[in-house]
DNA sequence: CTGAAAGCGCTTACAG
DNA sequence: CTGAAAGCGCTTACAG
């Protein structure tokens, strides 16, 4: 576990090259200006010393860490996958690296982790979170730049911010299901930040008898209550999670979906693909929203003012919600 | 997004207190030994500056980082989740912080950010990923502990290893399988890394007629060809998401599940909740694993000598292998 | 093309 | 209890 018993530093290169350490430290990082021999020769010094540079040093004495760290809700969260990839093909193309840290959906376990990043000296934060609002990271927006993506209660002035039309999406969602001939619509959720609060009222806009159920209490079990009693006829759901889970309990209850019960989610994650039937959900453009915001990262960086964007969502049609062509037809997936 | 034009060192802090710097670097350590009036003093100074101190200098004098390096297979792995959840706890009741990296399921990427992690200077790595051979890690195991959580192809002499029992869970399948008075029983698969063959050996021991599909091909659907055929009648697959697979096109079939066709998971992921019948899987300890990896790494930064562990899996039963106790009943969940 | 000096922001002995 | 010095491993001007 222990190598040589000191790690050998760019003096022993010297020492090894016959040449001085500014020499070692120019042909490291590949700078013009060493003769081919002097580059040479260091190179074969550093690789039989097995020298590997100390990152610590570099970063003091740079004053920069190439590093931006990447704040995410949980880990669990298929929804972020595609951002963090989008992120990081954008930071590397940029010759930056990611560092990831998640808060388990708890607020103050995000904070101090967002104090972690910092405290690490990353150039810059993403924080993939609705958890975190102004207050929590104003501060750190004031010291170095920070970029959210999804929907907080607020975003600091300072930082720049990507998210997704829940508006427009829960419009898609509430459309498709009129369109599909369904009248008495639920919506189903199970949190009430901003994003849940803005999908609902689009939703009650658009609905003339609107009605809510919290699933994190006995929610599924009321609405399944309302579409026996014929109450409801379609839900929408907040995220694809809560729609799987409504599809599972009306299932065991015999309740058919879509026949009696049409469900759209929201997310389009691998989920939706998975279950039977399959979800019927909202797409955000995760990849894009990801690669967007480390490009904010970037411009903020170099001096630009923040901006905030607003991705457009689109609608992504399973069997949950389609009305088979004729009754006793096999669903279709 | 820049707050003053330099931001305040320890200098700052000493000349304001008007104390030694070595003294603010007590004061703000936390050591004994400087008195109630410099502490004091020195703590409101350093707040007054906004004060925070540079973690690449404490890091270069100190020698150590505090950090340990977490690398995952891919992000979207339900199967992680728990165990970096284990390895964090552990990690902060030690003082440590925990770095998450991420391989897309690559095995060059997932070289390249183990190189990132070693080069960001983290104090150790653990790896919780099969994609990682001994060829990979021997390298970074000769400089620094490193603990491999999963079932790569070989491990490292000077690593810690921590991996499920794969025949035993195999076998708690199968068994479970014959109970419920299964013969002709298939194995569902989507790798030949060692994980999956070491079930698969397990399985074939029990087998009498081994039938083997690959879901990456056209696996699922040769499989629910015999099925219809009747040469199948139980599936054992190597994970959850296989699992959900084949129960999601058998549906789309008319097959039912589980009457036509039983189906046993591997790693009791949330998934195997949310589906349609619930998917009877074997669960890992997981979160026992992730602790017992940083222990291990701690351990190993201690000089110990690296151990291997295998930890026992358990059979959790759902209803999609469970016979319905009488024909037309509603499958519970 | 190459070397000597200064310094990044901190901690670690070592004197007083 | 406190301060002055040295040094962590590197990069950055600046001479030659």
């Amino acid at each position: 576990m222990t190598g040589s018993p000191r790690r050998p530093t760019i003096v022993d290169v010297a020492r090894t090259a016959g040449v001085s350490k500014s020499l070692v430290s120019a042909a490291l990082r590949g700078e013009t200006g060493v003769s081919a021999a002097s580059r040479a020769r260091i190179l074969a010094a550093a690789d039989d010393l097995g020298y590997r540079s100390n990152g610590w040093a570099q970063r003091l004495v740079s004053g920069r860490s190439d590093l931006v760290g990447v704040l995410l809700t949980d880990l669990r969260n298929a929804y972020q996958t595609e951002i963090v990839n989008g992120i990081e093909d954008a930071a590397h193309a940029a010759g930056f690296d990611v560092i990831l840290s998640h808060g388990r959906r708890d607020r103050d376990l995000l904070r101090t982790r967002l104090g972690g990043l910092v405290a690490l000296g990353v150039d810059a934060v993403i924080a993939v979170t609705g958890h975190l609002d102004a207050d929590d990271l104003s501060v750190v927006a004031g010291r170095l730049p920070v970029v959210v993506v999804g929907r907080p209660s607020s975003v600091p002035e300072a930082a720049g911010w990507i998210r997704n039309d829940d508006e427009t999406g829960a419009r898609l969602a509430v459309d498709h299901l009129h369109v599909q001939g369904h009248t008495r619509i639920a919506y189903a959720h199970a949190s009430s930040r901003p994003a849940s609060l803005a999908r609902r009222d689009a939703y009650r806009a658009l609905t003339t008898a609107p009605r809510e159920y919290d699933v994190r209490d006995t929610g599924v079990a009321r609405l399944l209550d309302d579409v026996a009693a014929g109450v409801v006829t379609a839900a929408f759901a907040a995220n694809d999670r809560i729609a799987a889970q409504i599809v599972a309990e009306a299932i065991d209850r015999g309740i058919r979906v879509p026949q009696d019960l049409a469900v759209v989610g929201y997310d389009n994650t691998e989920l939706a693909d998975l279950v039977r039937p399959g979800l019927t959900s909202i797409d955000q453009p995760r990849g894009d929203m990801g690669s967007s915001a480390m490009a904010q990262a970037l411009a903020l960086l170099d001096g630009a003012a923040p901006t905030r964007e607003v991705a457009a969502p689109t609608l992504v049609v399973r069997a949950s919600s389609e009305t088979p062509r004729a009754a006793g037809d096999a669903p279709t997936r």
